[in-house]
DNA sequence: TGTTAAGCGAGACGGTACGTCGTGTCTTGGT
DNA sequence: ACCAAGACACGACGTACCGTCTCGCTTAACA
């Protein structure tokens, strides 16, 4: 998204934008990434092509403004008792997000994307959703653990991994993993 | 790559397969996935348009027998003298494929289509190499490790979404993750 | 048009061709050629719009290919007994053609696009269907007159200001036009 | 032009209308009529785009005012002391319009446009300057002359037709012409 | 002097044609 | 039956211009 620049001249409409945002969500769902084209978004917003190219170079960049608010809210995890319980409501908020939700697609697809395409990478590298999310969750549980270790990928990495690489994410065992997680987290912190 | 079924008729040109394999290695190389089309593969490797629908579906199918043999060459590590040299030794490996090789950015752009694309799902799927590889190295390590646990995904995973989520490889600390990976395989063992 | 170059590959599709240089025709009578577009003309045809560009770079070509041949048929006059009523049968087929038949709404087009575009000036230079015509007609009249004399332009002249300046074709007196031409004839000759 | 009419408001910008015009005499020039778009007008004059559009509706509007009085000029002769000489005189003129002066270029332009476009067709008849400037002519060698006959299509039709067809402007016997003219003049007065 | 109505530059809006490219299929002649 | 070549119908690409529509700001004639 750009900033408007000048003084004069009609404003951006919102409601154009809005319904760009919407498009995409809606065909994302709809016909999936792969069938996802500008030239689909703006018939099915009701906007002229030129105004999506306006504001958005990229199909990458649509999907992110479309995404990105949603995934952080479901992303967000509220506290719990134990670091187990609370690990746990965050690995099943991660796969419930991956493997299920609109917004997780979009996030998907933007990864996919962003191994072969430098921009993309910058894009999703400006705002790293995931990670974002379990830093927050590992400072409530653990606020003093060294900065810049590792705890983070171990978290996400292998749900990460179990939903791209395509396995049913009902027969991942979140709790096990979790476990495992706290266990390594207790015995290293001595 | 479909087998030939009729009696009569020309073989199939092996000259022609091998043209299509390299062309793909080239162009992925050369101006990458996004940019990779069946018509510049087929003018690539001199080829008519046809014989490649002939033989591969998709680009996905190309690629994936383009870069699946590389993939396991690379991924295969020698034994070491401890588990935690030879964890270490695995998860350079596979740094090093995903992040460096040609085949690992075959690899890495399957899965990207896989994310929204069923049939290379199933395709990736019948073949797992990232899995594989790790079994291989665990079953020296950890014969005895109970079926179907989640050490492969705890050993890849981590290092799987740094690299996916486009941090620096080299930045990446393989040895404090094979560190903790076995002494995390030891406290449970017991 | 271009003559097809290499030996292989699928031979030109001729009906193809006639598709388009049919779909130019009905659509010049219909739309007119302001609203006359290559995606028009494809989709009409009922041919890819590629097909349109592989053998005709610019709107112009295809009606000089749709139009010309019906000009000079139009344009052909039967030999009369008298040079005045075969000037006279000349200057109404002139006018027929161009203020009445489709193909002389093309040549008029074509004209028009000339006056701005070098490359159609060429290309309707490359055969003067007018010239010619009123040359064939004059050949039959007064074989011996002096190559390059102005007698094509004295013939055509009057007649095209007329029609091009949008006057009314049918107020146009051919016969009045014919005789004075004629009796000038006479008495520059002697 | 459109005069205003309201009692209130700001009164038109003399000043927009110049740098309009002066805008479509340059671009004529540099980038020809057909390249001639509303939006570079606009944006050649410093203008806004609804300020063109509020006075002319039409591109053809627009060359027809900036050309209209340069062409009469162009084409007013000064008398001669004889009839030969004036007319070789005009015909001169009328070539050294039609070929060379940027006002001849503008109303070539909108007779092209004409021969699509009523609209336009009704404009150029509604100041006829080629028709007005020859009779102007012939009414001092031939005051006389039978109303409606066909002297002035016969005086201006050769090189009319000679100069839109493509010919070279510098071949034309323009002396030749006249005198075939104004000899058949004379032949045909008595 | 303040109101009001129209003109002004700027530029976004929904459309649509442009000419190019890649898709997957087809049709040649030749191996 | 396979092959290289390449034309075919199709449709998305990103760009340009169309004519319209807001914006905030003059600029005068009227009140």
């Amino acid at each position: 998204m750009i900033e408007a620049k000048g003084r004069g001249g009609r404003p951006r409409s919102e409601q154009a934008r809005d319904a760009v945002l919407h498009a995409v969500d809606n065909l994302l769902l709809e016909v999936g990434y792969a069938a996802l084209t500008m030239k689909g978004i703006a018939e099915r917003a009701g906007v002229g092509r030129q105004t999506v190219y306006r504001w958005w170079s990229t199909k990458a960049e649509i999907i992110f403004e479309a995404c990105v608010d949603d995934a952080e809210e479901e992303l967000a995890v509220a506290p719990s008792r134990t670091p187990l319980a609370e690990i746990t409501s965050y690995l099943d908020a991660l796969v419930g997000f991956l493997a299920y939700s609109a917004a997780g697609a979009g996030y998907r697809a933007l990864l996919a994307a962003a191994q072969h395409d430098p921009a993309v990478k910058q894009l999703i590298a400006s705002k790293d959703i995931l990670s974002a999310s379990a830093s927050a969750v590992l400072d409530r549980i653990d606020p003093a653990r060294p900065g810049g270790d590792l705890a983070i990928d171990r978290l996400i990495g292998p749900a990460f991994f179990w939903i791209m690489s395509g396995r049913d994410p009902a027969q991942l065992d979140t709790h096990e993993l979790a476990r495992r997680f706290v266990h390594d987290l207790g015995s290293t912190e001595s």
